[in-house]
DNA sequence: GCACCTTTGTTGTAGCTGCAATCAATCGGG
DNA sequence: CCCGATTGATTGCAGCTACAACAAAGGTGC
């Protein structure tokens, strides 16, 4: 390979939108993670929990849609979550359907989570500056709902 | 919890940086891992693949610190790419330190794997418009790499 | 009612990820 | 030269992630 063709080939590496996405999720979810290990909770933990006291209650389906998890994934978090007493599961409408709901112990768990959680987000304010902050979280939600349509 | 704060919570839930990063890399990962398929590679191993034949011999270290990738992941990753062939380690100029290189396969693996790689980026920048595109492929580096920052 | 398809969720398998602990090699100060 | 701190890498453990295969329930058309 070319010394050009190399430099190209590093040049490009970060101009991989996959890549760049998946650094700086591991990046930011190590950021998280400190801020909110106080509260006894992770970041991927968080979110779930979040999902379900927003939606409650709520069936896999929609947690699955709702956060851009595999469903599969949803199962086996949900599951970790319930062990832990933060979350319920009960029998849905339909009975295919389960309704997952949020526990008393859950809901305190989320609440102590809260203000740790605002100081990472804080934090990442701060490295960013305030409109890159803004523009990074709209756009990954965007990037997220674009899923459907990019794979059709 | 009154409705109001529940109204709050499902809002400010997708103002989390963490979360939706971690939902827009799930689902960009998907996304790539989708047009990679026929070449034989994941998204998470044409990283690796595209940082080793970048910066080689590159030792773990170095491919931690690039990918923004914990050192423990970077031996196993390595290891499994090795395992395919498509990388080896050799000893490096320290005792401690190791060399990890692209092989010929490895090499043919990459340039078979690039068209397919740029048809995602296409994708990508199709679903999100050519601006957003880069302002996330910039934005999502900024971020990987302002961990140190931040952690600080 | 039955055959077929869709929806919802779980399980098997496999890979990615990070933290803590560990080991070996190196470096620096005495 | 030797001791202690540092650096580079690995291993054990635990959790996150997805795909494929499956099972169970519901819906549709006949």
């Amino acid at each position: 390979m070319h010394s050009s063709t190399l430099e190209t080939n590093r040049r490009r590496g970060f101009d991989c939108l996959c890549g760049n996405m998946r650094m700086a999720a591991r990046s930011v979810t190590t950021l998280y993670d400190g801020y909110l290990a106080p509260a006894g909770l992770t970041a991927a933990e968080l979110s779930v929990l979040w999902c379900v006291i927003s939606v409650q209650p709520v069936s896999m389906q929609r947690i699955s849609e709702t956060l851009a998890m595999e469903k599969s994934t949803v199962t086996r978090n949900v599951a970790h979550l319930c062990a832990r007493n933060l979350l319920k599961v009960g029998a849905g409408t339909d009975a295919r359907m389960k309704h997952v709901s949020v526990t008393r112990i859950g809901q305190e768990a989320f609440v102590r989570a809260l203000p740790h959680w605002k100081a990472a987000q804080r934090a990442a304010t701060k490295a960013l500056g305030e409109p890159r902050f803004k523009a990074m979280v709209t756009g990954a939600l965007r990037l997220a709902r674009a899923r459907k349509v990019a794979a059709a």
